[in-house]
DNA sequence: AGACCAAATGTTATAATATAACATTATCGA
DNA sequence: TCGATAATGTTATATTATAACATTTGGTCT
């Protein structure tokens, strides 16, 4: 993984590789799953690919309608809910809005966080999280069923942009 | 604070005091900030605090419509802005909603456990989460500057619900 | 008190996000 | 090939949120 900086991509990775390795996983975990990887559902997934910052369902439409005609709010969103379904895409409470995962064969709630400047979302997995809030649930008694974690703030290449930029 | 189990509150707790105690706590800290808790506002925050369940902004709107000839979405979503700057509510991105804070002098972003069955919300304060939040932004070369933490699942009294059903 | 300013609220319209309900088409196993 | 089921198309509408401008209210200065 030369490409990663600690979560955040270089701003010239091989982004075309990204995307081709993300529809193989799909391919490969709905093949094993006996679930169908639709051309309408392969192309969502590609369109939430095409960056690394999360995209909204209306976005996804925009881009969609103008190459399928008849694409309408529910062609996305089911497609969206299939996704997300299978781990291949997350969704991001704070931004209504979609991303891919990295790591759908391993089942997972994200943990991400987004620069407010450039919008790129990246996916971290820091167990310690997890168990700081398994301890919280516990002293509450309360059993954990889902995490919603998103953290705001400055990616490393905006923060260097600020620092050249004498902020 | 013998009312509390955990985070979650009794189901025969009294209510009023919350109530009346989080809406002493907004008057006293909006006037030491010269911050001005209008009739719409306090009433607004004394709806949210109807209950220890987020409720969304048309809800709001619906219990106010009824007392307040001319309420319209934006008094109440100017309301919660005001609120919302002051710490007196948090907002739960994963429902859309709002719910009182009950320690609005301490500036915080809020850690929930948010219960599936009875919709009711309790704010922690695990310090292990916030920490492990930094490790991992650290290691990303991440600055934070704020986070989203829900947690969803089963709080103490609907878990007790089901074993006594034998679920 | 009166004039003024800024903040708060009222009012109307509309944007952005999401789902319901039913019709049609495609896929797959028997 | 038939029939069941899953997927998609289609139309309408629900839900959440904000823009833009008008009016009112509350405080301040003289």
């Amino acid at each position: 993984m030369s490409n990663f900086s600690g979560g955040f991509l270089e701003r010239d990775h091989d982004h075309q590789h990204c995307v081709a390795a993300a529809l193989e996983r799909a391919a490969v975990l709905c093949a094993e799953r006996g679930a169908r990887l639709t051309e309408l559902r392969r192309r969502v997934l590609e369109l939430i690919w095409s960056g690394h910052r999360p995209l909204g369902a209306y976005d996804v439409l925009g881009r969609l309608g103008r190459e399928r005609r008849g694409a309408a709010p529910p062609t996305v969103y089911r497609a969206l809910d299939f996704l997300l379904e299978h781990g291949l895409i997350h969704r991001i409470e704070s931004l209504n809005s979609f991303v891919g995962c990295a790591h759908p064969d391993v089942p997972h709630t994200g943990q991400f966080l987004i620069c407010r400047e450039c919008g790129q979302a990246a996916e971290i997995n820091e167990a310690g999280i997890d168990d700081a809030i398994a301890m919280g649930a516990r002293r509450a008694g309360f059993r954990v069923e889902s995490r919603t974690i998103e953290v705001e703030g400055s990616c490393p290449h905006c923060l260097d942009k600020e620092r050249d930029g004498n902020d």
